[in-house]
Order: structure tokens, then C-alpha cells, then sequence
DNA sequence: AAACAATCAGTACGTCTGTCCTGGTAGTTT
DNA sequence: AAACTACCAGGACAGACGTACTGATTGTTT
């Protein structure tokens, strides 16, 4: 059972890679690089690129999950503004971290084995539009329009400005 | 000049590729293949992928952006429920074209030189916004909220109910 | 200590890839 | 009609790829 380090280790690698060249750069290779590793180890534990992948996903909405959890929970008095830290945060801080989740999170909608991880991604800010408000269509647009901001904001590359967000959201309340 | 026809042909073979099989499925071979024509054709028209590429995302851009300016127009006195069926449109009858476009749409995060084209693609969604309510900064959360709720519908691979949809929007007006 | 199974380094094979090169063909220009 | 150019078919090349195989190694079990 040692390998599981081991195991752990090429997926933190294989999100590393998508962070740097995206789900199209994921070969065993890259990812045995990425861990210094040979690539018969990657083989063995992922015998097909698609085991990485599904794995990759899974682990990562895993992780986004449990962080996002744990913010909730600080979620106080001012929760526009802190909601537009914490997108802050995701679009600068773990920009490519983020932008991998959201490529990752895309492949779901060609892979079937993949929707139940890519729903669970959505479940945390479920959780957080519903300390926001209490209309659940209101909380519902709430997430939507997170995920869309988002996505806008890496796409084009430069994050809306913290104050704006905060206003944009504070009408849903 | 009589090759343009043959280039706008590889441009919708290329879309046509990704529907099929998505961004990591591009190749001069797979687009040669389904154009019907030779590899050379394609490397004539465009010498590297990227060049494909790119282009296939600035011509989807265009399309989407002619075709979303002529819904503009027809919407009339109940904006909600068209929105909704406008986006049951985009998710039933032409998800793979949708799909393929959010799948081009997130390239551009990693690309700068097709920051600009898609920049584009929010400019006919913001001047469907601007028709359903005066107010510029629900204009946004309601770019950002259709945004959301296309990605969503393409991941889960099926469309929230239309009267949800359109009770979720009316929230925005 | 001996047998075992999990783990992985090294290597190999066949396939697909991007891209280039050599011609040939068919419209255009002079 | 002759020269020219745009276009594209066919094939070639080196490289990267997924994956399977062969042994070594190392921790575990008996």
C-alpha cells in the first residue's frame, strides 16, 4: 500500500500539468515528468489516460469542496464584499488552478462517468448562495452568475474589480 | 481566390470536429477527413494548427454573434420566457454547437491573441441584457447568469425547465 | 529466512501527429 | 498561346503518443 503516496503524487502532477498546458497536455509522459517519476509508474497506477483524468477531476472537485467549505463558514456581515474576495482569490491567486477546474469541469459534458464529480463542484456554492439568500431561485442565479463571472473573468484575463462584483451581486440579495 | 470556398468549408469542418469530438480531437487529419479533402488542402489554408484554430473561433464568434443579434430583435413583450427559450434553443437543438463554442471560448484563456474574439461573444448577450432591464449593473449579473446557467445545462447534459429558467430571470428585470 | 505481491525503472512497438516537399492541375494574366 | 500563380493531391519524415512487456526491487507475510 505504499504506493498510494505515490498515487496522490501523479495527480497533484496532472493538475499541475493542465494548470501549465492545459487537458490537452496531459500525456502519461508529462505527467511522469511533472512528478519525476517513470513513466511505467503512471502506467501502472492510471493504466489509461482516461483513469487520470476521471481521477484528476474527481480529486480536484474533492479539494475545491472541502476549501470552499471551510470559507463558508466565514461568511459574515458584509457577504457581497466577501464573496468578491473570495472570486478575488480564485482568479488571482489560484488562477491556474482555477482555470484547470473549469477545463476539467468541461470535460463532463462529453464524459457521462464524470457528471456526478463535475455536480459535486457545484454543491459549495450552493452552500454559499444560500447564506447569501434565502430565496432559493434567487440563491439558484446566485450560482449561475458566479460561474459565469468566473469564467468571463479568465477568459479575459484581468478580474473584474472587487468593488463592481460586489455591487453586481449585493442585488441578489 | 476560389479557395476561400474551400477554407470556409475547413472552418465548418473544424466545427463540426469539435462537436464531435472537441478541441483535443482537432487535427489537419480529422479536419482533412471530415471536409472530405487531402491533408495538404488544410495546411495550405492554414499552416498550423493554431491558425485553425483560431480562425474556427473567431468564424464561431461571428456566427453566433449574426445570429444572436437577429433573436435581439424579436424580443417582445414577455423577454423572460423568450430568454428561456432562447436558451433551451442554444442547449437542445444545437448543444453540440454550443458546447463546441464554450469549449473554443475557454481556449481563449490561454491564449491571448483570441482574447479579443471572444471578447465578442459577450457583446450580443450584453445587448440582449441591455433590452431586458435599464439597469447596467443587473445588465451584467445577467450576462454573467446566462453564462452560468449554459455551462451548467452543458455539464449536467440536461436543460433546466424552461418556466424555471424564465421565474429564475424574471428575478433581474 | 523464504516466499510473495506490490511497485516501478527501462524499453519497445505500432499508431498518430504536425509539418514539409514534390509535383500536377486548373484557372488568370499577359 | 504562353507564362504564371493559386491550389491541392500524395507521400514522406521525425517525433510524440498510449500502452504493454520484462525484470528488478522492496516491503510484507508466513
Amino acid at each position: 500500500m505504499r504506493g498510494a503516496l505515490r498515487r496522490d503524487e501523479l495527480l497533484r502532477a496532472t493538475v499541475a500539468v493542465i494548470e501549465r498546458a492545459g487537458v490537452a497536455g496531459v500525456s502519461h509522459r508529462a505527467v511522469a515528468a511533472e512528478a519525476g517519476v517513470s513513466v511505467a509508474s503512471t502506467t501502472y497506477h492510471f493504466a489509461t489516460l482516461d483513469d487520470l483524468l476521471v481521477a484528476a477531476l474527481t480529486g480536484a472537485a474533492e479539494d475545491l469542496t472541502a476549501e470552499l467549505h471551510e470559507r463558508v463558514t466565514e461568511l459574515g456581515a458584509r457577504p457581497a464584499d466577501e464573496l468578491a474576495r473570495l472570486i478575488e482569490h480564485l482568479l488571482v491567486y489560484r488562477r491556474g488552478r482555477t482555470l484547470a477546474e473549469y477545463e476539467l469541469y468541461l470535460q463532463a459534458a462529453r464524459r457521462p462517468e464524470l457528471r456526478e464529480a463535475a455536480a459535486a463542484w457545484l454543491q459549495p456554492l450552493t452552500e454559499i448562495a444560500r447564506t447569501f439568500t434565502t430565496n432559493p431561485q434567487k440563491a439558484s442565479l446566485l450560482v449561475a452568475a458566479l460561474d459565469g463571472l468566473l469564467l468571463q473573468s479568465l477568459v479575459r484575463a484581468r478580474p473584474f474589480a472587487q468593488a463592481d462584483v460586489a455591487a453586481l451581486l449585493a442585488h441578489l440579495r
